[in-house]
Order: C-alpha cells, then structure tokens, then sequence
DNA sequence: TGATTGTTTGCTCCA
DNA sequence: CAAACAATCA
C-alpha cells in the first residue's frame, strides 16, 4: 500500500510527519481532505496505530461519514476500522457525554445522561417564556434572536449570569442578566442543554473529572481536526484538554475561509497554533488542483484585501480558463432567468457538468427555484427550511422527547394540546403558574395538580388523559423499538387521524412526511439506535448533510457550500447590502469575513464562475423595488479577468436586451401560489397546478428559449395511467424515466411509487403527475 | 376552547 | 408575500 503516490511533496510531509503538533495551512483545493485521509491510513498502517486511538473532528456530519469511507478504501479491507472516531465536535460531545458524563451532576445539579438537546427554536421558545415571566417583550426590550445571541456569546465567553450580572453597567444590560439566569434555570430545570451547552459542558466535565479526563487522553493518541479557522474557544479547550498526555494534534485549516465568527469561532485559534504549541510544525499546502488559473487569480485578488490574514499565494497549473462571467441584472427576476437560462444553454452543451448557485440568504433561493421550474430543470435545494424543522416532523420529536425525559417542559408545552384535545391556554397558564410556584417542571405540576384536584371538571378530564396517554406510551417505549413508538404516538394521540381527516393538500404532504420519518426511524432501529439516540441524530443533522453530490443542479448558500465544489458556480446577489451583508457593514472584521465568504464562494468553482447583481431588488414580496450598488467585491476582481454578460453581448445572452420584454412576460407567467424549497415538493407542485384546469402541452423540453419560454404546464393526465403497474417505465416532467415500484388504487387516483435512477423513491398520484409511460 | 379571520411585521449565516 | 401573532366569534 503506498499512500503517497499522487501526493505533491508538500502533502506528503504533511501525511508523514508523525510525532507532536502539527500545523497544516491549505489553501482552497489544495488537497486538504485528502492528506487527512491519508494521514489516517498512514498512521494506521505504516506506524500501527490502533484505529481506536485516532480520533478525526470534521465540520459536517457528512463530511466525517465520506473521510470514513475514503480512509477504508485506502486501506483496502485489510484493516478493520472498529473504533476510529470521525465526527463532528458536537456529535462527539453529545457521545462523551451520554457516555461518561454522569459526574457532569456534581458541578451541573440535576443533571442526568439522558439530557435533551434543544436546537433553536426550542431555546426560542425558552425566551419566549423568560420573557413572558419577566413581562418583557420583543419591541421594548430586545429581539429574541438579540438576546439569544447575547446569551450565547457570553455563555462562550465563559460567563455565567452572575458574571453578566455584575458587569453589567446600563439597566438594559442589568436586564439581559436576568433574562440569561432564567433562561439557564429553565434549561436546567428540563435538564436541557443548548447547542453551546454540548460543548461547554463537555469542557467542563474534562476539567472537573479528572478520571474521565485521563481516560480520554489515553485513549487518544492522534487528534485530527480539520477546519480549524472555525473552531471556537470551547473547541479549542477541548482540543487542549485531549491532548495533554499526547501532542499528537494535527490541525488543518485555512485563515482565508473562516467564516463561523458569528458562531464563536474565533480565528486566533489559527493564527496562534503555533504559540500554543511550540514544536509545532507548520506545512503550507499552496498548490491548488481545482480551479483555473483565472478563477484562482479572481479570489485571490479579493481576499487580499483582507489585512487579517497570515498571506499566502495559491497557484494551480491547470489552464488559464474562461473569464469570469458578470451580470448586470435589471432585477431579481432578470437575475434569476439569467441564471437559468445560463444553466440551461449550459447543461446542454454539456450534461456532466455540475451546477451550483450560491447566494448570501437563504430567501434568495425561491426566485431562482422559479426560473429553474420555468425552464423545466430539475434542482436541489441544500438547506433553507429543512425536514427536521417542520411542524409535524418536531411535533412527533416532542413526544418522543417527552417520553424519554418527563422534565422537557418545551417539548411538553408543544404537544400538550396538539391535536387538540381541550386543553387550553388558560389551564396551561394555571399549570405555568403552578410550576413556577413550587419550582416544579410541567409534568411534576401536572401530577400534583390533579392529585389536588385543582381543575374544573372539563380540564381535569382532559389532562388526566393526557397523562395516561403519555404514561402509555412510556411503557411502550420500554420496550419497543423507536419506530414502532413513532407509530404508536400517531395512532394514539389522534395525530395522524386528525391530518387524515383534512383534506388539504397541505395535510397530505404532512402524513407523507411523517411517513418519511417513520423510515428514518424503522433503519435506525434496525442499525439498533433506541430513541435517545433517534432523537441526537435529528437535533445534530446539519443542511450540509443533505448536499447531493450527484444533483446537476444545487441551490444552496456560500455557507453550505465550504468544503465542496462544482464545475460551474453562479454567486447571485452581489449587492451592497445584500452580500457584503448589511449586518456586516459596520465593523472591520465583519466586513473582513464577508470577504472571505465571497472568497470561500468563488473558490467552489472548478471551470466557470458567474458573479451576479441585479440594479433593483425587491426586499419583501409585495413591496417595491429598491436600487441596489454593485458589490465593493465586484470591484475586486481585476476587469482583465472578467467579461461582462449580457447588456453588451446580446448573442451571449438574449435575456438584457430584451429585459423590458422579459418582465412583460414574466409577469402574466409568473406563479404566485405556495413556495417549494426542495426538489422532493416539485411533484406535488406540478399537481396542485394542474387541478381542475385546462392546460396547454408543454413546450418541447429541449427548446432552447430565446428569451423566456412559457412556464412548463403539468402534462395532462395520463390516460392510461390504468395500465401503470407494478414494473411499468414511465416518463416524469421533472425526474425523468423511472420505474413503479408499487402502486395503491386504481385509474387516476392511483398512487404510484416510483423509483427514479438519481433521485430515489417518490411518491405520486397518477393523476397530478403529468406522467407518460417511457420506452 | 378552538377555529377562523384580521393584522402586523419582517431577511442573515448554522451545529 | 407569508409566517406569527392578536382578536374575534361560534
């Protein structure tokens, strides 16, 4: 096995250099996943280190599974990799914890192993709370999000309400004190811990158990951490504290793309690698495989004018490549039939070839959705609002956190009347008011509360079922698996009754998901996770998990977008305001990390990069245009590199110099019902356009548009959607050929279960789909 | 209580 | 425009 054929000699110092701290700056594309995975094997089998000694911290769950993957390749079966540790940080802490954090209760009172983890929107609603105890409230005070964010800083700041509390100065910070010692006891009355909470607690507990601490450092002879510009103090604590028996610490990184400061990261770590370990070796990996010249120049001239940097010059000998593409857009509209004309003409010159467009906000996504759709191409969207955020989707998980851990007063408040079942808003309050009192969590009160009889009659009724329905559906989770608990809480709490019994089309796609998450569940149980375990995956899974490397088309943000690459990149949005954003106009740094956002962005790009900026961007959707400034990035990018699109070149592009035009038709085609985020929702898209109403035929799928074609109708029903059987080939509008794998009633209504190569199962109704049987 | 309607307000980025 | 909240009515 040789591990170093392909490897440039910089790379293989950095595979083979074995023994004490060791510094890996690479740049962007410079090969940096690919000396770690190396460097595993390596360490694995050219020195015989145990895999369960090496432990690798990535940024994405994703990430961690491919560089398991790519490590076992390498070393071609012939090791057994039982025991390695590739994940995130939070995913390790959330093990460490579970694991070995039961003495966590000494310095963290009431805390057990079976902690729930709260993501955003439950420490919202922990605000919310705080606030409505305090009697505060959003405009006079400060915004949720503010205050959270506050919170959060301090809290990584190593302040504890106390702390906030007595360096607080102005009376509106007196007040953030106590909002903050609230928030921390409710958490800590729910035995809750926050995204923050993973890691501090995680620190706290190796500081405090000297046991613990030990064992881990014995145990872990080789730590790995890979973008190490994003890591933040409590990371770096806990890099530190892992290592202190062995320095084998290897960290990779890049100054140029730390863009997680918001989050804490803090780019010190980076800068000062070498201070905090002296026999540090430091090996910069400068040669860039990915990009062309042009496109390598284009970045590397806007992210010098960054003074926070340690510099360095990335060079590529690959091809100088096309020039990067500018496009002044009339509006956002005009940007977005831009892009997807571009991709469109594109794609079909050449079908290999992969497309990314990249934006600052997630909101930027829907107008190009828009255009995609008109010009019938199927893409993904990474991110925006995802699965696990969805209303059904957490309203099962708050059951399941109930039900695992009685004290989760959140997850209590969620379900307590969901569906409803007559327990209103002022018994919950009487309930609230009652905890709150006698320091007890909701559930505690509740029990109490009717033991005492302390409700009128309808409510007593209600919330004694309540409680028997709960304390049911625990002692199946004793012994059941977590999909048949998932079942469980649909049937008995009437959840899925009460969806059944709406027949929006709105309902039906809430029943599919929570089928979808009864899946999740029946493969998770089958790899032997019980509940707990369920419910970590889900609070831990990030947007950036969902990417699919194989989708032709992806929509996602800058931030999604680290660590990847594309053939063909779009940034849509270069706008003063928009990106650099206007949160981050104020202060230096702020300005500095969006340029390294925009470096990040450019960099994604393996042939061609497109920048766009439209003069006229519209800032909610009914308002008005506003006029925008190009972008101060725009401006960095030597003009010998660039070429402007459209305006001047109308044979490049037909789309400017018809704008006026484009916007007429634009604007009688334009779809002003729901909006779709993913690729999965397209399907019922095109049915819920297509109910009972007369539709032209589509245009021919290949017609190149001169300026904007007409927006692809659904095809009319198929006809002979009767003969559709199990095995049948048929033809969908967005997905392409594909097989039915099952099917459920007849004729029109039937729903089909089809299988499409690249884009997996999907559910449809023959009817809606716009299906034609293929050859 | 709970569903429906009306009104307001707002867009970072994310594990 | 669309989610989130408030107010109103059954």
């Amino acid at each position: 096995m040789d591990f170093l054929e392909g490897l440039n000699s910089q790379q293989r110092e950095a595979v083979t250099h074995v023994g004490g701290p060791l510094l890996i700056l690479a740049g962007a594309g410079s090969g940096k996943t690919r000396v770690i995975t190396h460097r595993i094997a390596y360490l694995i089998h050219a020195h015989g280190v145990p895999p369960w000694n090496i432990v690798a911290v990535t940024f994405t769950n994703k990430a961690a599974d491919e560089m398991r993957e790519r490590v076992e390749k390498l070393l071609g079966g012939s090791y057994s990799l039982r025991g390695l540790v590739v994940s995130t940080f939070h995913s390790f802490c959330v093990r460490l914890l579970r694991r070995d954090g039961a003495r966590l209760a000494d310095v963290r009172p009431g805390f057990t192993r079976d902690f729930t983890i709260y993501d955003e929107d439950d420490q919202l609603a922990v605000i919310k709370a705080v606030y409505r105890h305090l009697g505060l409230d959003e405009k006079h005070f400060m915004q949720y999000r503010a205050a959270l964010s506050r919170i959060s800083y301090a809290k990584n700041h190593k302040q504890t309400p106390d702390d906030f509390l007595k360096s607080a100065k102005d009376p509106k910070s007196r007040q953030l004190g106590v909002v903050f010692e609230e928030y921390e006891g409710r958490l800590r009355q729910a035995n809750a811990l926050d995204f923050d909470d993973l890691l501090l607690e995680t620190v706290r507990l190796l500081q405090f158990d000297e046991d613990t601490r030990r064992a881990y450092n014995e145990r872990i002879s080789h730590l790995l951490i890979d973008e190490y510009q994003d890591t933040n103090r409590s990371q770096y604590e806990l890099m530190r504290l892992l290592t202190q028996t062995h320095q084998n610490v290897c960290v990779v990184g890049d100054e140029d793309q730390s863009i997680y400061s918001w989050r804490g990261a803090d780019i010190r770590n980076i800068l000062d690698f070498e201070r905090d370990y002296p026999d540090a070796v430091t090996i910069r990996l400068e040669q860039n495989y990915r990009s062309t010249k042009t496109i390598l120049a284009a970045a590397g001239a806007v992210v010098a004018n960054n003074k926070e940097r340690k510099g360095k010059t990335l060079w590529t000998a690959g091809p100088a490549g096309q020039k990067v593409g500018i496009y002044q857009a009339l509006d956002g509209e005009n940007e977005a039939l831009f892009i997807a004309d571009t991709i469109d003409r594109l794609i079909s010159d050449d079908p290999s070839d992969r497309v990314a467009v990249l934006y600052r906000t997630n909101f930027q996504s829907r107008q190009i959705e828009e255009a995609l759709r008109r010009y019938g191409r199927p893409y993904k969207v990474v991110g925006g609002f995802s699965f696990y955020q969805r209303a059904e989707i957490k309203d099962v998980l708050a059951y399941l956190k109930v039900i695992v851990s009685p004290q989760d007063s959140i997850s209590l408040l969620r379900i307590i009347n969901t569906p409803a079942r007559g327990i209103g808003k002022s018994t919950v309050e009487q309930v609230e008011r009652y905890a709150l009192e006698h320091d007890l969590d909701l559930w505690q009160a509740i029990v109490r509360m009717l033991e005492e009889k302390r409700f009128p009659t309808r409510a007593e009724a209600a919330l004694e079922a309540f409680r028997k329905l709960i304390e049911e559906l625990r002692e199946i989770a004793a012994v059941e698996p977590v999909d048949a608990v998932i079942r469980a809480v649909l049937d008995r709490t009437g959840y899925l009754a009460t969806l059944k019994r709406d027949d929006s089309p709105d309902a039906e796609s809430r029943v599919e998901n929570l089928e979808e998450l009864a899946n999740a569940a029946a493969e998770a149980a089958e790899r032997g996770e019980g509940i707990a375990e369920f419910l970590d995956h889900a609070a831990l899974v990030a947007d950036a998990d969902s990417v699919d490397e194989q989708a032709q088309i992806s929509l996602l943000t800058i931030h999604n977008a680290k660590g990847l690459e594309f053939p063909i990149v779009f940034i849509a949005g270069l706008e003063e305001g928009l990106f650099p954003h206007i949160r981050s106009l104020e202060s230096e740094s702020g300005m500095e990390e969006e340029r390294r956002l925009c470096y990040v962005g450019m960099t994604r790009a393996q042939k061609r990069l497109f920048l766009t900026w439209a003069r006229y961007r519209r800032r909610f959707g009914g308002g008005h245009s506003e006029p925008c400034i190009p972008s101060r990035f725009l401006s960095e990018v030597p003009a010998e590199l660039t070429e402007a699109l459209g305006r001047n070149e109308p044979a490049e592009v037909n789309l400017a110099a018809e704008q006026f035009l484009v916007r007429e038709s634009v604007r009688r085609t334009t779809y002003t019902g729901k909006t779709y985020n993913s690729l999965d929702n397209i399907a019922e898209f095109f049915a819920s356009r297509g109910r009972g109403r007369e539709v032209a035929p589509p245009p021919p799928p290949q017609a190149k548009p001169v300026v904007v074609p007409p927006p692809a109708p659904p095809k009319p029903a198929a006809r002979s959607s009767g003969k559709l059987t199990t095995g049948s080939v048929i033809q969908h509008p967005v997905y392409g050929r594909g097989t039915v794998v099952r099917r459920e009633g007849d004729g029109e209504d039937a729903k089909l279960t089809v299988s499409f190569p690249g884009y997996g199962l999907k559910k449809l109704i023959a009817k809606y789909a716009g299906l034609k049987t293929g050859k």
